[in-house]
DNA sequence: TATTGTTATACTCTATAACTATA
DNA sequence: TATAGTTATAGAGTATAACAATA
């Protein structure tokens, strides 16, 4: 026998969590590869597809990504005629983001590529108990902004 | 009404795991900080004091980490007097690992903390729904590794 | 030859301060 | 004065190649 076991951090659900999105994001950056997007990118494509003329700040919000972070992304994407960056017209501060059509279609195959990531991660869970997962970590997320606002008020 | 919404997204595990990850990790973080530790060292620690004389490659293969970055989490750790490297006796090559007093008194605090962490949160989910979450991370973790072999079989 | 630990290096993601141009 | 986007920079975490000592 081998000998030591990580049997101490299966105790907790970081340690569990930690290896799954690891799992995650190695393959879904493997579906991704070869249509040069990566996890980053494909979500920012997607949202801006979602939601046209979306503006930057509001993107950087949603995502939860840094403002100058989304930056880059968005030079990334813009160089590769994926999306367009226009001046808003009623505020010439802002842009307003846009897909191309070859961000639609690039992010048409992306959408099909992840599906099909997603399905592969979820194999062998039933839809009640994939339902329940989601259900899990979107309360996780939300104690976890409860906890941060603890944290901020405990040091005003 | 705010307008846009990453409802596309929501769609998949990886964004839900993304998320409820970095609010986890944003929280241990924070309990740790005042120990002088972090997630990632935190785990050495524990493995090293749950696994007395193991060596620095089989260390890193449980934890998936690479072995040059374990050694800068162990120059970090030894530094602080948590635990040390002796050579081993039947291979000169290697190192054994194991926690000093200092060491073992910090991991139980880290434990302590970690623990109540955990506990923030789990919040909100019974029992059998934890149990039923952290079933379905290792379940993604192990379909990564067949389609991570995929990959690696595909382009030999 | 192969393995253990190490060095050096590079890339991605993340975080913050400070600037510009508009408002 | 405040906000939108930007620049520069720094810190984690991760990944690979190449080396010395030992097997």
């Amino acid at each position: 026998m081998s000998g030591a076991s990580d049997g101490i951090l299966r105790a907790f659900l970081g340690y569990d969590m930690k290896r799954a999105f690891a799992a995650i994001q190695a393959d879904v950056n493997a579906a991704l590869g070869p249509l040069g997007l990566r996890m980053l990118t494909f979500s920012v494509l997607a949202m801006v597809r979602d939601n046209p003329a979306i503006r930057q700040s509001h993107l950087a919000e949603v995502l939860m990504i840094e403002r100058p972070n989304l930056v880059l992304i968005l030079d990334e994407l813009e160089g590769a005629d994926l999306l367009t960056r226009v001046r808003a017209r009623d505020d010439r501060r802002a842009f307003e983001l846009t897909v191309t059509l070859k961000g639609r279609r690039l992010c048409d195959k992306a959408l099909a590529a992840v599906s099909a990531h997603d399905a592969r991660m979820a194999m062998g869970l039933s839809d009640a108990e994939r339902d329940a997962l989601q259900g899990a970590l979107r309360r996780i997320e939300r104690n976890g902004r409860g906890s941060q606002d603890a944290r901020q008020v405990s040091r005003p």
